[in-house]
DNA sequence: TACAGCTGTCTGAAAAGCAGACACTTGCCC
DNA sequence: GGGCAAGTGTCTGCTTTTCAGACAGCTGTA
């Protein structure tokens, strides 16, 4: 089962948000530019809210599932902003709007996978206790979701992007560092 | 309604035309790049030929659509040119396997649209018996299908369009020529 | 010949989409 | 502040579309 007619809903709504703000999006205008019947949005939706809901979790997992096992860190941050680079304007209305909230549950989620996943390769040889792992997945997840939204905050400038990228690039033995520091290695 | 299912298997089939040659294709694996029930595609097409059927019908439509009224018939020329660059891989496809027929079927329609619509503008002055206005529209829109035709055999290449258009606008009064003729004023 | 793979058709059931109606909120104009 | 237009979310009953599974028939090939 593909339902083409959801698909055709979330992305006319996309659309709809390259022009205007979230506050100006009406179901009544989003059905008839989809040429559907009104009670057939409210089939699969229950409201606005639920339908950002659902394209932002779809596209968090999207994300992660473009990279089941990540090798760098940075990979993932430049997969991540390519993402965000097409869709500036309507990432910047949901966020802007009373719908952030969802979006930075899941930006945290999509953050904490991938640290989590990143954080388990680099650590790979280290026996280390779960206690610590979980210290550290909750450490770091909060940096890159910090520096992203700052990212975000800052008009997702490119020159942000590269200088948050640097910092990737310059702490790339981060986990390594705060795992030996949790053991009392240094 | 919309039915964005029907609208999938469309577009999903012409993206195949692009790599694969028609006798290539398969209702199976158009299904499975849709997602979609094998039956879903029977309750909307017979077969594969009745899908290329509507698909051609419906393109046709458009272009005239998008020309209601023609004032050059250079102007219908450029559109379609435009058009089928777009798609020069699956408009060969097409056309070079049994669906031919009712490719130059929807072709001779498009152009026999596009002929009457201009004759009837230059010749709004002249008064012109219908039989003679049928066998204008009846000849120029053989020249038009055949132009055309001649320029798909010779793999749609810009510089038979170049002159094709070239043809289009030195004999801009054809007719006016043709109609003259017809009543003996030459 | 046998077999694998695709076809076109048929069932019956489930999902999705529809029109039309309703009470409710909200913002705005007089 | 009352009326009114426009949108919301919900409901009902009906139609259309999509589905899974099965079937016999065709075709190429080992």
């Amino acid at each position: 089962m593909a339902n083409y007619t959801k698909k055709a809903i979330k992305e006319t709504f996309i659309s709809m948000l390259e022009e205007h703000p979230l506050s100006e999006i009406t179901v009544k205008e989003l059905v008839e530019k989809c040429e559907i019947n009104r009670n057939s949005f409210y089939y699969h939706y229950q409201d606005i809210p639920a339908l950002i809901e659902e394209i932002i979790k779809e596209e968090a997992e999207s994300i992660i599932g473009k990279y089941p096992s990540v090798s760098t860190i940075v990979e993932c941050f430049d997969a991540l902003v390519e993402f965000a680079s097409h869709r500036k304007r309507a990432i910047m209305h949901i966020y802007r709007s009373i719908s952030r909230e969802v979006f930075e549950r899941h930006l945290m989620a999509v953050s904490e996978y991938f640290v989590k996943n990143y954080v388990n390769t680099v650590l790979a040889g280290n026996p280390i206790a779960e206690a610590d792992k979980k210290t550290i997945y909750d450490y770091y997840k909060c940096v890159c979701f910090g520096l992203i939204l700052d990212w975000l905050n800052k008009g997702m400038t490119d020159e942000y992007a590269r200088e948050i990228r640097r910092i990737f690039l310059l702490k790339k033995d981060w986990a390594k560092e705060f795992a030996a520091l949790l053991q009392g290695q240094v």
